[in-house]
DNA sequence: ACCTATTTATAATA
DNA sequence: TTATTATAAATAGGT
């Protein structure tokens, strides 16, 4: 219907076919309003350009034509995302009910919400508890036995280094003697002096941390007798 | 287009709405097509008639059509049922999450899993089960006490009754020894005669039942001292 | 469904 | 985009 007949097929002229587009979009939802105005219809058109642009038309909305199109189908496009909205809403009430369900029973075992339970029941619930405190304890023992006994390795390492050095500090000392003695008969044979005091070298030694031996259930180590042994700290924690 | 100029208006005789309906329906679905092949324009139609019926049109498929619309537009229809599935998802993952930290919660409260859990925790953990411990105790405690107290009531009850029956017995007992003092008098008056037994009614009630007394932290009651009072049966539960 | 007078849409053009 | 206009296409009313 125009100046001359066309063929219906792509439009090659990229100009022509936006012009056309532009007439024939507006005659379609012209007819589109038409059709629904006089026949009472519920019409939804929706128009892509070449171009991406989006154009569309509906007598009610195009909300409403999808769903009532959803509905009329039930395959196709409407029951795939339903039913996957529906997977989703099940899911999640599942899992809220066994939520309830967990948080019901966790406040039984915590002893807030005891109402409706039986003599028989709560006696089940006190042997439950029982076993957890026992599981707990157990836990919390070892833990605690762990800890002592890495502290007593710890410990004895130390005294070991700690009598090590005690054993240097004594032949020091002892070098240290002999040495002042020296020094004393040199001085007695030139002129008079004094006594001499500990050497200072000894004296740090002394003074130095002393090695602390932790005990644990053990017998006290009783072979080092032979050497001059540095005071001991019996500390007995199971008696 | 057509014989006579007609204005857009619902048209109320129905043949001719069906008429109208079916030539204008072919005539916007061809408009379509060529609109869709002239300009390369994607299209969807879709059309409800009157009575109800479903027609379609689309250039490539009504579904990808309602999805490009759909990622076209994030509002309207578009986004609705997309935001709905992802505010469900959200919603499961939420819940799944609690009901796994319930459930280690849980598992730690029952001594299942207490790996990485330090002494400290152990011993809070330790101290809440405690705590539950007691009030399942204290809420079982109650209800023994109860069904004690309960029971303690109806056996008093039954003693009362017992009581009752007992004084009435003695009653009739006492008619019976009557009675049979009278006969013996008459028939010593009138011939040689043997001694009576106890009437076989009292018999019956010296074996019945005895009143059973509960006895429940409460003195026994001795505002009965008068009559000739029934066997009692101490039970006492909390001494 | 068909017919066709008439209205409407639009191709070509500016 | 818009306007013009000749012409093709659509369709109202009648059969």
């Amino acid at each position: 219907m125009g100046r001359g007949k066309i063929v219906i097929r792509r439009i090659d002229n990229s100009t022509s076919r936006q012009v056309t587009f532009s007439k024939r979009r507006n005659g379609i939802f012209k007819k589109a309003r038409e059709l629904a105005i006089l026949c009472d219809a519920e019409v939804g058109l929706v128009i892509f350009s070449s171009t991406g642009r989006l154009y569309e038309y509906a007598s009610t909305s195009i909300k409403s034509v999808f769903d009532r199109y959803g509905r009329a189908k039930e395959e196709e496009l409407g029951a795939n995302p339903n039913t996957e909205l529906k997977f989703w809403q099940r899911e999640a009430a599942s899992l809220r009910q066994q939520l309830q369900n967990l948080q019901e029973n966790h406040r039984q075992f915590t002893g807030q919400d005891l109402s409706g339970l039986g003599v028989k029941e709560l006696q089940n619930l006190e042997n439950r508890l029982e076993t957890s405190q026992r599981s707990i304890r157990a836990k919390k023992d070892q833990l605690l036995v762990d800890e002592i006994h890495d502290l007593d390795r710890k410990g004895r390492l130390i005294q070991q280094d700690n009598m090590e050095l005690y054993r240097k500090a004594n032949l020091i000392h002892q070098e240290n003697t002999e040495l002042y003695k020296k020094l004393y008969e040199k001085e007695a044979a030139s002129e008079v002096n004094r006594d001499s005091t500990a050497p200072y070298s000894f004296a740090v030694v002394e003074k130095a941390n002393i090695p602390i031996h932790l005990e644990l259930n053990t017998p006290p180590q009783e072979n080092d007798v032979e050497q001059p042994a540095p005071p001991k700290l019996g500390l007995k924690l199971n008696p």
